[in-house]
DNA sequence: CGTTACGTTTACGTTTACGTCAACTGATCT
DNA sequence: AGATCAGTTGACGTAAACGTAAACGTAACG
C-alpha cells in the first residue's frame, strides 16, 4: 500500500474536523473557534462547518510551540502573518523571527534570575521560622 | 539627641499621608487606596483623609514581601489576619504559615523547572535558526 | 482672591486566553 | 418521525491588580 498511507495518520491533504483537530493537539473546540476569529487559524467553511487543512495544523502546532516559549498570540499571530505575506524575504524574515526569539530569551532569562531570588529569599525566611518553630519545641519540654 | 530621631526617618508613632507612604514604599496612592479596601491597610480616617500608622507600615512591608513570593493579595490578606486575631496561638500560626510557604516554594520551583525546559527548547529551536542563517550568509557568497 | 497642588469618591477600563451558557441548526441513527 | 449527537453563533463571565477619568473638595502660597 504504497499511495494509501494508515488510516490513522493524517495526509497532507486531509481536512480535519474540529474535533480532529482537538483530539490530535489536546485543545478545546472553543480554543480552535477562538484562535480563528483572532485570525490564527483560517479553516476551510463549509456552510457553518469547519475543515482544518494541512496548513492549518502546521500553524497549530507553531502557535503551541511559541505559547510553550511564552509569546503572546498577537506576537504570534504576527510571525505567522509574516510567513504568509511573500515568502521571498526568507532570511530578513528568519532574521527577524531569530531577534523576537533573542529578546523572549532574554526575558526568560531574567525572570529565571528573578524567581531564583525570591526562592532564595523565601528559603531564607522559611528557614528562619524553622528555627523559631524548633524554639516552640524546645520550649514545650 | 537620644530621644528626639532624624526628621526624615519614621518614627513608630507616626502619622503617614498617603504620599508619604507612597515615596516610602515606591506604590501609588491608588494601590494603597486598594488595599484599603481590600481590607488589607486600615489607615486612620479623620474625616476623608488617610493616616498611616505604624501597623500599616508593618503590614504593608510585609505585603510586598508576600508578592515577591507570588503569594495573591487573598493569600496575604488571609495571613495577616490570622497574626491579628488571637495571637496566643503563635506557634499553629507560624506553622501555617510555613506550610504555606511551603506550598509556594514547591510551586515556585516547578516553575523553574517548566521556565528552564522553555529555555533550553528555545536555544535550540535559536541554534537551528543560526545554523540556516549561516547557510544563507555561505551561499550569498 | 486666584491658582496650583494634592486629596477624595465612584465607577468603568485594561489585559489574556479562553470557559460557560443559551438557543439553534444539520446530520445521522433507529 | 423522533431522538440524539456534534457543531454553531453570540454574548457574557473569569481572574488579578490595579489604571484612569470625571467631578469635586480643601488647603496653603503669594
Amino acid at each position: 500500500m504504497p499511495a494509501t498511507p494508515a488510516s490513522t495518520s493524517t495526509a497532507k491533504d486531509d481536512l480535519l474536523t474540529i474535533r480532529d483537530m482537538c483530539d490530535a493537539f489536546d485543545v478545546t473546540p472553543r480554543t480552535l473557534r477562538f484562535y480563528e476569529a483572532k485570525e490564527l487559524l483560517s479553516p476551510i467553511r463549509r456552510g457553518t462547518g469547519r475543515f482544518f487543512t494541512y496548513r492549518d495544523r502546521a500553524r497549530l502546532k507553531l502557535i503551541l510551540r511559541g505559547k510553550r516559549f511564552g509569546f503572546s498570540l498577537e506576537d504570534i499571530r504576527q510571525l505567522l502573518d509574516m510567513y504568509d505575506r511573500d515568502g521571498r524575504q526568507q532570511e530578513a524574515q528568519l532574521r527577524r523571527t531569530y531577534e523576537l526569539a533573542q529578546a523572549r530569551l532574554d526575558q526568560m532569562e531574567r525572570q529565571r534570575a528573578e524567581l531564583d531570588e525570591a526562592i532564595a529569599e523565601l528559603k531564607d525566611q522559611m528557614a528562619w521560622g524553622a528555627g523559631v518553630l524548633d524554639g516552640f519545641r524546645k520550649a514545650a519540654e
